[in-house]
DNA sequence: GTGTTCGTCAATGCATACATTAGTCAATGC
DNA sequence: GCATTGACTAATGTATGCATTGACGAACAC
């Protein structure tokens, strides 16, 4: 949620840092003060403060009164919460643009997205896998209009995104994923708003059930 | 979303503002300079500046480099995009309430904040009903206990609550949606789910459809 | 009268200064 | 040996300083 009024060395501060967090160079629990991050990111504590606090408002750290900020780890709860709005918001969103009857054309930017999840999957690539997927669910609702859920929808992801990551890398290759984000795209091509909604609830509760048993599997209860 | 590292003056800065907005104080569109909104508020611009961003982060300003800060106008479309977003998650956040089979005794901040309702209404206290409105989802939202939903549904809340309140003074008396959080408090009582998610969605519909035909039949397009 | 250029002014973005205060640790008392 | 106290240290929260730069208006050309 880069907002309008970033200056240059803010942004850096803010893109960094959650650069940072969301590959792991900042792992949770990671708590620094002030002076140590504008160290290590070449600036003075202003900046630095005003990037910290965007942060805390996507959820990534908290700031701790005279003890700096800690990158927020997630826990099984947060992933089934974050699951749950998901769940909620991305199936309905998807029977809306559905019932737009939108056309292959328009529709070209998520099949896009598709190819490139074929692409990766057959590559073993499961990074760019990742980025793919992210890019068709962002798409979707870039398409369906509602910025406020995009955008909202898009802190969520990044949130998640260290938990998914690791447990992308703990399973087998995600085929049937790719599989049910075809049949979105082939229901949204047909304008079937049930059909789509349910596929997508479906490919939400099953990419729930199989993230939080892994997790409980191996005992992450923390990420 | 008061965050916590919030210190005094900031945090006084944040909520100062907030509420200016919220009732209208602040009326959409206004915009100043960050000196103008610190002499307003007898302090720095320090402070000032990181209460702004907050308020970005919440939707309920926008910074413009070097022309200060405007509070953001809800238009139509915005109140659109929210009534959606509040359909898909509300609905579906009661339907769980209800699955785990609450006691009354649980649901009773529930039917307080119900039984407020009633008596605003009773009363003629339009503000007073709207607070409780608020108090009764907002309430809902905490015994479902998904922290997420809660803030972020409370920060569409604040954006929308000028609207509401616009709303509520053009019309008759909110018997109807009134009885509707009695349904809801009744079959979340029975456990109901089903119906419990009907009725809600139901309710917001009905609301998203009355609120949007008032604005524009007065041509409040802005707001 | 309209459009253009230039100079002034002031707000921002960032750095820094500074008082306050929480946290740490050694010294002391028991 | 353990707990308590107190002084020191350092981070925060806020204020202020300062260079940059965009906005605005006046003067001018046409």
């Amino acid at each position: 949620m880069a907002s309008q009024g970033n200056a240059a060395l803010s942004l850096e501060a803010y893109e960094r840092l959650k650069q940072d967090i969301r590959q792991n160079i900042l792992p949770p629990g990671h708590q620094d003060t002030e002076p140590e991050y504008a160290a290590r990111l070449g600036m003075s504590r202003t900046p630095v403060r005003e990037a910290l606090i965007r942060l805390e408002a996507d959820g990534l750290v908290q700031l701790i009164p005279r003890r700096g900020a800690r990158v927020l780890p997630i826990s099984l709860d947060d992933m089934e919460d974050i699951y749950e709005i998901l769940t909620a918001l991305e199936p309905a969103a998807a029977a809306k643009l559905a019932s737009t009857r939108p056309s292959a054309e328009a529709l070209a930017p998520l099949r896009q997205a598709y190819l490139a999840m074929e692409t990766a999957l057959d590559a073993d690539d499961l990074d760019a896998w990742a980025d793919a997927d992210d890019l068709f669910h962002r798409r979707m609702l870039e398409l369906h209009g509602n910025k406020r859920m995009l955008d909202y929808v898009s802190t969520l992801f990044d949130q998640a995104h260290r938990a998914r990551m690791i447990t992308l890398h703990m399973r087998d290759k995600p085929i049937k994923s790719t599989q049910e984000h075809k049949e979105i795209l082939e229901a949204l091509e047909a304008g079937q708003s049930q059909q789509v909604e349910e596929i997508f609830r479906e490919h939400r509760e099953r990419a729930r059930r199989e993230l939080l048993s892994l997790l409980r599997k191996f005992r992450l209860s923390q990420l």
